[in-house]
DNA sequence: ACGACTTTTTCCACTCAGAGGACAAAGGGA
DNA sequence: TCCCTTTGTCCTCTGAGTGGAAAAAGTCGT
């Protein structure tokens, strides 16, 4: 089938093409509750939207009472890619425009290999998807990738994590590979728009999301608006000092909160702990595995294991002390958590959360949640379906 | 003479006053190469402001080759009045409606005497203005509080250097009594926007703006507008710990900055330090005057005395700490300095940039300026002005 | 001084988005 | 069945805004 060529024409329309993908099907009448613009004006614009095949009918609306409406809704065979590239894995998913996930898959990777490699696999991984009958094309794709970049080009810059990435053209070489519109962005800030979308965001207009993954950053969000910076590196609090002569950090520091706390750092302090049989749990699971990781630290501290819940709750006081600096700072209205080492569950946000609410200021954190990420890994790729649909969905 | 009642019709009106306030008097078609409007639209527009008065002719334009046109420029009449309420002093200053300081004056005050006597302090003030034939009246009036503020209402909430303006309806209450509309912000907001407006910080959308006087506080700028936080406490710095188990401060936590560098806490290191024999040319000071401040300490640095260079340097590496971790956070495009301590320059500014240019990641601070502000105490009135003048030349 | 060329202002006809009312179509409830 | 409500369609009217023509008032070269 041809993929979706056609753009809104106009603001009004970009408006209900998002009203439809956030709110699903609506009837014209409905619509009309939401967008003040006159019957005539909305019946207009639906009108073109359905010439263009953007929009399509959709059966009969429920009946309010009076005469009966045909309901309204995207076109059910767009498809949008979410593509969020961690530094150890890559999630892809297809979504339908209303940004529901009809597919996903994870694959262990290592971005090290370069852009040309991680896309050859990424490319591969939406071709199966393809092929599993789940899409015939795409209409778009986001990707996130874990450093700073370049917004309007779409390219990354001096990634710390990523040699061989800098400047990279990943939109343009996107773009051309699988012949739809890409956009990319930092992973966290997608975290934020995927849990902006559909998890604990929602209806909150200034909030901040805090990925503690193999490394950690954070998105900004004011007013619903993703906030990058003036260099696209808004939110590297990875290397915010936490510990004054603390541990020297890959940046060339010391005590940054990266090298304190993180997916890496922890297993690292595991082994360590392992090693030096300060821990059992952690032990088994060493000589069983070869090696551990967040998961493994998450497991022993479920099963009681002291020397791990130490390990969390050290690094979630580290870490809530970083953030409960950016509360002061930022006065958001949410705080989010997630990433990785969100399954080190309620001991790390215990142990952030008394941080937080002893250090911050009562105005600050009088009302201020501060809470577990909802969609877990599917909140990068749906963050990538949003970022590339609010694209599409904008007038050209 | 009668105020100005009038408002903007629409957004295009309120477009133009904002061009002849920041750029001056104006021709038409000077005008015209700006907004991106046809010849006729405009001068319809340009029609009904002549006939609301809010702007006037005023000559003839400088000549551009053809036909002689005449200047447009905003009424000369109007006037703004912006206070900056300071802990220790209040600065009141007229403007007219391009925001050029007619006249200022500053006083010494208390806060803590409460909103009562304050503002009967301002309205004296303001008469003295007046009496001086600055001004015949007042069209608007921005007003800088120092703590945090309940933006859409005007009021302060929770200050905590000021009991008993919790809750005072500030913006009601100056508004009977001037007569004429007021708008109420943080004292910090005000002084970042004086700067963009007539500063070093024009031309920068992004950017930090720090005040470290009585206390320590930061103007976010995002996109060019002031960013307050969920409940306008966005900025409040002073309070994150800057040193770990530090000095103890009002606030009930250790450590943090505004208890190890502000006017306050510079003044009683002085004073210690001079009781203690560790600075002669302070405890000269000290038995002048009988008591030290953030002045007298810029005075001995300025003398050469090693114990004020090194409180300086000091509080500088302290407050240079906090900034790097923002500027990781929030990647502005400028960092402003300023504030009463402002006097001790170079000295705090290079102990600032040290520590940020150290701690931050290049990309970071790559391009960022980190710059003492340009306006002085002037920033704040300006800021003020700026504030009213904003609501004022906006659309109704 | 005069003509050629520019710039600025004014006037006017025309387009087009959008509002809003009238009316038709199609339900529900007493 | 009758009446009321909701929804969809049609049509007219308004007002914002565009763009061209022409007039007004300069500058500059010869």
């Amino acid at each position: 089938m041809r993929r979706m060529t056609a753009r809104p024409g106009n603001a009004h329309q970009a408006r209900l093409l998002r009203l439809l993908r956030d709110g699903g099907p609506n009837s014209r009448a409905q619509l009309g509750d939401q967008v003040d613009l006159s019957r005539s004006k909305l019946a207009v614009e639906v009108e073109r939207l359905l010439e263009t095949g953007l929009v399509v009918a959709d059966g009969l609306a429920a009946s309010r009472g009076g005469r009966r409406s045909h309901n309204i809704r995207l076109a059910p065979a767009l498809r949008f890619l979410g593509v969020d590239i961690g530094a150890t894995s890559v999630d892809v998913a297809v979504t339908n425009a209303e940004l529901e996930v009809l597919g996903h898959i994870n694959q262990p990777m290592d971005v090290r290999e370069g852009p040309v490699a991680v896309f050859e696999q990424v490319l591969s991984m939406a071709a199966k998807l393809k092929a599993s009958g789940l899409a015939e094309g795409f209409d778009g794709a986001g990707i996130g990738v874990p450093g700073p970049v370049r917004f309007p080009e779409g390219v990354p810059v001096a990634p710390p994590i990523m040699p061989g990435w800098d400047g990279f053209p990943v939109r343009e070489a996107l773009s051309q590979d699988l012949g739809c519109p890409v956009m990319v962005d930092n992973d966290v800030n997608l975290m934020a728009m995927g849990e902006q979308h559909a998890g604990v965001a929602r209806s909150v207009g200034d909030f901040l999301c805090v990925k503690i993954g193999t490394g950690i950053g954070c998105g900004i969000v004011v007013g619903g608006e993703v906030y990058r910076g003036t260099t696209g590196s808004a939110g590297d609090i990875g290397h915010i000092q936490a510990v004054p002569d603390g541990r020297p950090c890959a940046c060339g520091n010391r005590g940054c909160l990266e090298a304190h706390f993180s997916g890496a750092a922890l297993a690292r302090d595991a082994t360590e702990a392992a090693q030096q049989g300060h821990s059992q749990e952690l032990a088994a699971r060493l000589a069983a595995v070869g090696s551990l990781s967040a998961v493994d630290v998450a497991a022993a501290a479920a099963a009681g294991d002291a020397t791990a819940l130490d390990l969390i709750r050290e690094g979630g006081n580290r870490t809530g002390q970083v953030i409960a600096g950016l509360v002061s700072f930022f006065n958001p209205g949410l705080v989010v958590i997630g990433g990785g080492v969100t399954g080190l569950g309620h001991t790390l946000l215990a142990a952030i959360r008394t941080q937080v609410y002893r250090q911050s200021l009562p105005l600050a954190t009088g009302n201020l949640p501060i809470v577990l990420g909802e969609l877990g890994p599917t909140a990068g790729v749906i963050g990538a379906a949003r970022l590339i649909s609010d694209h599409l969905f904008s007038p050209a």
